[in-house]
DNA sequence: CTTGACCCTGTACCTTACTACATGGTTTAG
DNA sequence: CTAAACCATGTAGTAAGGTACAGGGTCAAG
């Protein structure tokens, strides 16, 4: 059987060393066999699970959620709806960080349209804007 | 003269004690002088100066990002094109992280409709997405 | 056999923006 | 006058997701 040590699966997951202990310690990975030296050893298997791990980051899962879904996956009974929820939550707080953030943008904009970028700070509507709003 | 202690700006900037007390200590606002007891001792201007940055915060920019905005409007020389260009670079920055957001969304909002919600985790197709994606 | 590239553990540090004590002095309301 | 409410300092902890050593053992090539 092959074996590879914790830099091989490391690499092949796009990711450092001390970043697969970490997700042991986190218990997103299992604790792997050892050889006879203490060197982790882990089978193919793990590969696809710290990709897993990667792809699942990338669509904005935090590591907690990232392992919910993994072991959802190992839960007897769950089903595709328990994933589809748990990917429509997701949706639902990116839409509402984007919220967030598009009122910020909207508000910087209107202030910054109101800036001439001309003369001095003393006349400066960005900064007034933020020294006496409307409480 | 009027002087205020700190609980008083903090209440009136809606902060508590220990993040005015925080803000001292980051730079945002001076040290203030002191009384016999060693109590600070505040003026007015300290709480525009608070509700300053809770509404620059408000906006998205960092503390750090606000320490400059406060350090420009001290520098004799600077410009509202100053304040502008900062602005600007915070709306660029904003819309960068939208645009993540939504990518993620997108992606999410693809594996969410191939699931039909139903049937075992072995068919679902966000796992299935998860687990075997095109690297 | 030596050198360099790995691996191990454990701990500490990074960012951002606070928040929470512990311990003790001060001020104010009743 | 006393008790509550406030203020002080200093240290440490929180979330999230790592990164960086220090100090030491191991493995493969030449």
């Amino acid at each position: 059987m092959t074996t590879l040590t914790i830099g091989k699966v490391a690499k092949a997951a796009g990711l450092g060393v001390e970043t697969v202990r970490f997700y042991e310690r986190q218990g997103l990975i299992a604790e792997p066999a050892r050889s006879d030296s203490g060197y982790r050893q882990y089978g193919p298997e793990t590969i696809r699970r710290l990709q897993f791990i990667v792809r699942a980051k990338a669509l904005g899962f935090t590591l907690q959620e990232i392992g919910d879904l993994l072991d959802l996956r190992a839960t007897p009974g769950a089903g595709c709806a328990d994933v589809q929820a748990r990917a429509e939550a997701k949706i639902a707080d990116i839409e509402e960080r984007i919220t967030q953030l598009e009122a910020m943008k909207r508000a910087l904009g209107e202030l910054v349209v109101q800036c001439r970028g001309e003369g001095p700070l003393s006349d400066c509507p960005i900064l007034d804007a933020l020294d006496e709003e409307a409480p």
